[in-house]
DNA sequence: GCGACGTGTCGGCGGCCGCCGAAGCGTCGC
DNA sequence: GCGACGCTTCGGCGGCCGCCGACACGTCGC
């Protein structure tokens, strides 16, 4: 029953997780054989391809509380500093540069280097969306009391906010009710758009419809939201959406948060298109 | 730029984790203050719930090889022991003992004593979900050749097999392709169950269109299949679908293992309901 | 009742990790 | 060009973590 001797093994592996070039892809490493591979496993073909190894190499990646605020930052979808990052974890400076590190060579994030600034970001859709499915299995936030003057920056944040690529908050959840009550989305089974929401694109927002068909990334989804409890639309659909009423200027983003607010121009034009009454659902 | 210290109350943080009382719950737990909260935080209002905290403990218990290695291997739905854990992963019961108290105090598993055995499961839907939704943005498996023996039991697995509580492998994307085909299914922009799909599922399965519509959970959800590399359908459909072929014995376990093979009558009934060609498909 | 067995607890060991400050390097502004 | 600035590298420190073996405890089979 006792287990052979594999202190070298483990040695060499945590050697290898150290070593890791800086590919900036969340591919297979080498693979050190270990989970059902041998005789002494009872129960069994584990047949199923060792995923232990990786899936344990990009979790390390959000273990730790720094590396897991700097995610959760960028899922603004905006790119930050170094710098900016450091401030808000609080950690020095060479700290951040390690961990942002770790994060780019794991693949969860990119940078660009511009000048003596390093920007960084998400590496893309896939990485939001893996955020966000792993923060929506965790408790409820935090505590709802805070400091005095958080409160207004709070508020402006549940009024409405990008989330990655698309729209959250009050402005994101009664965008998604509106479209689902005119038949443009449903949500009976599943976050689906409907053929009149397609057309509906196309013709209110000048969106054509292939682009909401193709690739992997799915063309509606819906995302949780974790000041209104429900879900508002996000996928390719969301991206756009939030897109065209960022160019359109129906909505505005507020100094370089990530709250964003209704324009007197975006309220009349969401009232036509989709009959939304922007005081009355607390947008302005 | 200095941050201030902080050691101490790092330290309290990293005492506070390890002393978790066995409640079991991915709840929150005392909030240390820290990111964007104070007057250092360059970038505006963080005001977004902290989550950091949480999302490193959560991410913590799957950054180990080993319980990342437990984790997959319950993937399959059903109930293992400490010591068939223990041997899985190779590793002596005693560290098996401590990962599982640790798997089981956050939220991932739930625990059932029975007589000296210790039986260990995921704690719901959720968390297989969850686990689901991380390895899939895992890289592509490992490597595609391995052993000899092992050939024939992956190819067993490759034809069909449970991922949780419904089927994966080619068996689970006939189905769901089979479904979608006739209309039952809509994979357009999301994946929905249509209308006819939940009478299909009333008529032909006997599950009521209530028991598909209500709850936390989505009706009809995609899991994305690391052999066909397509989805196939999850969710509440997904299990009660899987439930009943092995009510009927339309599909049997084969041996211990998460491999199902489709039986006689099976293939019979799904040619019947779904115009599915068993051994045409690669089912037999 | 008495061993075999599965599991939990404890102490200890080696290793990795996260943090910092100091120093170095490239870039930008003047 | 020269200093300020943003970032990175390096060494070092403290702490946690994963692992094991030894031992204790409860259960099961005979």
């Amino acid at each position: 029953m006792t287990p052979p001797k594999r202190t070298g093994e483990r040695a060499t592996q945590r050697a290898g997780e150290r070593t890791t070039e800086r590919t900036g892809r969340l591919a297979t490493q080498r693979t050190t054989e270990r989970a059902g591979a041998g005789p002494a496993a009872p129960s069994g073909p584990a047949a199923a391809p060792d995923h232990s190894h990786e899936l344990a190499r990009l979790a390390a990646l959000l273990a730790d509380r720094t590396r897991a605020a700097f995610c959760l930052a960028l899922l603004d979808g905006r790119a930050w500093t170094a710098g900016e990052l450091a401030g808000y974890a609080r950690v020095a400076p060479s700290t951040a540069s390690e961990h942002l590190s770790r994060l780019v060579d794991g693949g969860l994030l990119v940078e660009r280097r511009q000048g003596r600034h390093r920007y960084v970001q998400l590496a893309g859709p896939r990485v939001a969306e893996l955020l966000e499915s792993v923060t929506a299995h965790l408790g409820p936030p935090a505590g709802p009391p805070r400091g005095l003057r958080a409160a207004s920056a709070s508020a402006a944040l549940a009024r409405g906010r990008t989330c990655y690529d698309h729209l959250a908050g009050r402005l994101g959840v009664t965008l998604t009710d509106a479209m689902t009550a005119r038949g443009l989305l449903d949500q009976e089974g599943g976050f689906t758009l409907t053929d009149a929401g397609r057309e509906w694109f196309a013709d209110a927002l000048a969106v054509p419809a292939d682009v909401l068909r193709g690739g992997r990334r799915p063309p509606a989804r819906g995302c949780l939201d974790w000041t209104e409890r429900r879900q508002h639309l996000a996928g390719t659909a969301g991206a756009r959406l939030c897109e065209r009423l960022l160019e359109r200027h129906w909505i505005r983003r507020i100094g370089t948060g990530r709250a964003v607010r209704l324009t007197p121009e975006g309220s009349t034009a969401l009232r036509e298109l989709l009959g939304i009454d922007g005081p009355a659902a607390g947008l302005v």
